[in-house]
This record gives C-alpha cells, sequence and structure tokens, in this order.
DNA sequence: GTGATATAGTTAGTCCGCTAAATATATTTT
DNA sequence: AAAATATATTTAGCGGACTAACTATATCAC
C-alpha cells in the first residue's frame, strides 16, 4: 500500500513535468525558443560573458548538450561567442540586444504557466509542497 | 514571497525529473533498454497485441514517437509487430520471451530508484505529498 | 624544453520528444 | 462505383539529452 503511494508520486512527477515541458514548449515557440534554451538565456540575464563550462554547471547538463545549445542560439542570434584572450580554449558567452530582449516575454510565459500549475494552491499548501520537494531531491543527490 | 515560493517548486520539480531520468536512464542502460521504453514494456506486460495507436494513448504521445521506440525495441528483439488481419493499416505489437525476461530486472530497477527518491519519507508525507501532487496534476489537464 | 596529463569544447552517433508531410488502407458520401 | 474524408502508421527533419571519441590548448613534471 505504501508502495502504491509511492509509485503513484513517480507516476505524478513524470507526468507533470513532460505535460509541463509539453505546454511551455508550446508557449516558447512563438518567441522562436526551445525549452531548456530559456534556461540559458535566465542564467546570462544574471550577468553574461561565462563560460560554456560554466553553463553546463549551472544547467547540470554535459558539454556537447551546451554546444548544441549555443549553436542554435547564435545560429538565431539570440547571443555571440567570443574566445577568451587569456585562455584560447574557453569560449564565452554574450547576449546580443535580441537576447536581452527576450527576458520579459521569456518572464511573462514562465509566469503563466506557473500560475496555471500552482492554481487553488494556498500559501500554507505551496510551502508544504515545497519542503516535500526539497527533501526529495536531497534524496537524489 | 509567494511567488518565490511557487518558483521554487517548479524549479525542484525540474530537477527531480532530469536527475531522475539521468539516474534511470544510466541504471537501464545494463538492461540493454533506455528510458520511456520500460513504459511502452509495462504496458505490454499487462497485455500485448495491441496496436500502436493504443500505446500512443498510453504513453501520452505522438505516433511518430512510438513508431520510433518499437523500431528500436524490435532491432533489439524485445518485441516483434503483426499486421492485423481484419484492418490492414494497424500493426500490433507482441513481446518475444526476451522482452517478458525484461519484467523483473525491470521491475527492480524501478524500486531502487523509487526507494531511492523517497527514502526518509513517513507514509504521512507520502500520502499528503501525493495529495498534493495530483492536485497539480488536475491543473494541467 | 619536452613529454605526460588535465581541461574546454567539438564531432559523430543514438534515443526520446515533437511537427509537418506523406503513404496506405477504411469508411463515408454522393 | 467514384470521390471525399478519416484513420494508422511512416518518413524526414529538428532540438535536447546523452556517451564515446576527438582536437586544441594549458599546465605540470622531469
Amino acid at each position: 500500500m505504501n508502495d502504491k503511494v509511492g509509485c503513484d508520486i513517480r507516476e505524478s512527477l513524470d507526468k507533470i513535468s513532460s505535460q509541463m515541458r509539453r505546454d511551455y514548449s508550446e508557449s516558447l515557440r512563438e518567441l522562436n525558443l526551445h525549452v531548456g534554451q530559456d534556461k540559458l538565456l535566465a542564467r546570462l540575464w544574471l550577468g553574461d560573458g561565462i563560460t560554456q563550462m560554466q553553463l553546463c554547471e549551472h544547467l547540470k547538463c554535459e558539454p556537447p548538450t551546451v554546444t548544441n545549445m549555443v549553436k542554435s542560439l547564435e545560429q538565431n542570434g539570440f547571443i555571440y561567442r567570443k574566445r577568451d584572450e587569456q585562455d584560447a580554449r574557453v569560449m564565452r558567452i554574450f547576449l546580443t540586444d535580441k537576447g536581452k530582449e527576450l527576458e520579459k516575454p521569456v518572464d511573462c510565459k514562465w509566469k503563466q504557466q506557473q500560475e496555471k500549475l500552482l492554481h487553488s494552491m494556498s500559501p500554507e499548501d505551496l510551502l508544504l509542497l515545497r519542503q516535500l520537494m526539497k527533501r526529495l531531491e536531497k534524496n537524489l543527490f
């Protein structure tokens, strides 16, 4: 019975995250962006000029994933790359004006989705849910 | 502040599901399986001979996704396809012995991951968490 | 300074998702 | 019966994720 509950939780988790991904993906398409790219840009909005390795760490993904995302974002004119002057191995990533302009609309889409997800949840529910989720998170790392 | 909490929840959700996917993916590799294929097989273990369309519905994904997964599973000898005799458009999917044999080891991997995820959670925590997750789920559909 | 090792990023190739468009077969309409 | 429409699946092509193997540059050790 306990097992059943655990099973449900994992299924819920999968359902929620894949559905959110689908919704969000559709929503970002209007901005000519793909899921995941928004997180990369969000890191740059905090401060650009960082290296691909730093993006890897932040996004918790492997180097080839960043290479591809950066390539796509560059081709779409949202960012540009500059080789580091001290260390010729590293590439530093900068936002173009077009990339900077995306901050507001992306934030807006994000908030819309969040509202949909958390609709009808009271502050107490949210606090509780967050605490539980944080515990799950800790279990995985 | 409420916003901050909501934001954390979504980030937690993303982190948890992507980390679980990573872990599970690695775990399935030993069985020569990929993430998602286990869910397709799990449906077949309940009863095979169903159509790709039915798999689509069950897995909540699009037809081309099923086509590709089925192709890969067939090439690895876990399933085979047979054209329906009444309706020549539909393909019915059956488990091979090799595919049937996967049920136990996959279940074992699944349980291992579940235990890791839910470690240290009391039955009350789990019940509460499940209720909250069900509410989130409802919000998305 | 030369050789071994470490680090940053790329390339090739795979799978899961998707969309758009094509194919093949059924069914419905006229 | 022929034409129009609907359904099941496939193909082509893309992006995000990965691994394995590669290149280029830096650093460390001798």
